[in-house]
DNA sequence: TTGTAGGCGTTATCAC
DNA sequence: GTGATAACGCCTACAA
């Protein structure tokens, strides 16, 4: 009992013995069972993340943000990768579940009521990121469907009145396509073709999705891609097929890539600060399992960048 | 003890038993503790990965491949950062093996006496990835001397005999920069400017670095940098001072990005297929821990990839 | 300031 | 095939 002080409220314990404690622990190369002590206390000090991938910088920035901070703090992140299977996070939360995390981050807002109910069971704090929408206990991210539509808003202001749209098979890139779709369609432009691609998807499915639409593009396009890669492919493609880029297609991708900003010519996009994103889960997180009864959470900026593509 | 059989190895269960005990778990919404598990049966099934950001592609491919692997199995991963910091490994060893993870993925293969010894204290099985070397336990990587020594023939053959090199100031980057100017040197080749950029280092240090050489490349040059992003930022710096890319600075990068892809002229790089040596990890780790003797790992290749910036 | 008792929820082991 | 018992190593609660 003595040593578990020493360890973790050495405050209390006089200095002599705690000197004692230290230098037995040296000698032994003692090295404390936190399975142990999480079973003991019922606090494991670990939390549990769930992206669909680390492949892509939309979710490796947040889970970088959220795991360096929660570094500092004692707390270990355990990362499980979904891979945008839409029941793999229902199959996976049962076994996550029974390592008795803190606390959970997931991706997204948008749960079934099965799932609500497991997260319920656990009482543990939840924060989803990268969504907007009916959060389930905190929230930090940023409405998809508004993207979309300020998309469409900067697109229309430059001129543009027909458009397309290709969009990964993916809840929140079919949230932004939409709100773009929306937004264009109430402004009177008008919709050449759209698009849904696999997900994930990268430059070889943008490249074969701006194939199949080519004939479609008579006229000026502008054309918006749930990911900058998607756009990447998309212009690549364009210009095999000698369509001008910007002259005869404008193309606008999201997500600030470098691939994008590398680009010739150098990608339009939507900037959001994910490292931000999981920074702020990992306080929020923090404070309520400190004990605060912090708010719903927050939203996140996003801007436009405008670049040589439109 | 039933329900612990059911659950682990229901094949010693009557089918009548095991189907009572199942109705029972639902009907409680019992979760199995795998804390209490873990400290009983010693085996905590958690792996612990130990990389420098995941913010980069060169160390999320690895993570995204070793962790889908191991989450078919039934472990988990628990991620720690160490920000190319160099004592920060040892720093955080300690409380990460205070988790009891059956397993450890460690980055690199150059580690001190001191961490050897906590590590050999610890007596669990060690990946070292992306790297080749006196391996603790396993290795999965290559060699990065190699790799500029490659580098540096594919130059030499394409008719160079001034040469350049930037890179990060993380060990793995000096490596292959030093076999690259070693190889060079040793052919005769004349060696302008070396530079070293903070770690990480991205398309803002290469621009800087491009910009203070400048002046020294005077007749055709090949630079070579540690990254992708290093040379897209080279590449970006000379093109704005008016020097032609590849006629008079050929560039070659490392780690095939996105970006580079993408880029105008893509660049020149060396490929390594990152998820595969964290599946391979993986692999070699779960099958040490079902009792195989496995032998010290291996090697994976690298290829060049010729493009328009050399 | 230090120490004792008991329990956290599993699994190893042995008995039936 | 099933169950009883005793750890696993720590922390909570209370006592000295």
């Amino acid at each position: 009992m003595t040593v578990s002080r020493v360890l973790n409220e050495p405050e209390r314990v006089a200095p002599a013995t705690a000197h004692k404690v230290r230098t037995a622990i040296q000698a032994l190369g003692y090295v404390p069972n936190l399975l142990a002590g999480g079973l003991s206390s019922r606090r494991s000090r670990m939390i549990a993340a769930m992206v669909p991938t680390i492949a892509s910088p939309i979710f490796s920035a947040p889970i970088q943000g959220f795991t360096d901070r929660l570094m500092q703090t004692g707390y270990h992140v355990m990362l499980s990768l979904t891979g945008y299977r839409p029941d793999a996070e229902a199959a996976l939360l049962p076994a996550v579940l029974s390592r008795r995390p803190d606390a959970l981050l997931l991706t997204g807002a948008r749960r079934g009521p099965a799932l609500r109910h497991m997260l319920a069971a656990a009482a543990i704090p939840v924060v989803e990121i990268w969504d907007s929408g009916p959060a389930f206990d905190i929230l930090v991210g940023f409405d998809h469907e508004e993207v979309g539509r300020e998309v469409a808003t900067f697109l229309l202001a430059a001129g543009h009145r027909r458009f397309a749209a290709l969009a990964a098979s993916d809840p929140r890139a079919e949230a932004r396509a939409g709100g773009f779709l929306r937004a264009v369609a109430a402004a009177g432009g008008q919709i050449i073709e759209t698009r849904r691609l696999p997900a994930p998807s990268s430059m070889t499915e943008g490249r074969q999705a701006l194939r199949e639409i080519a004939p479609q593009l008579r006229g000026r396009t502008a054309l918006f891609c749930s990911s900058d890669l998607i756009a990447l492919g998309a212009i690549t493609q364009a210009r095999a097929l000698g369509i001008p880029v910007p002259g005869e297609l404008a193309v606008c991708g999201f997500g600030d890539f470098d691939a994008g900003r590398a680009a010739e010519p150098p990608i339009t996009t939507v900037s959001v600060d994910g490292a931000a994103i999981g920074r702020l889960a990992a306080e929020l997180l923090l404070a309520r399992l400190a004990g605060a009864t912090a708010g719903p959470g927050l939203r996140v900026p996003f801007r436009i960048l405008p670049r040589g593509s439109t």
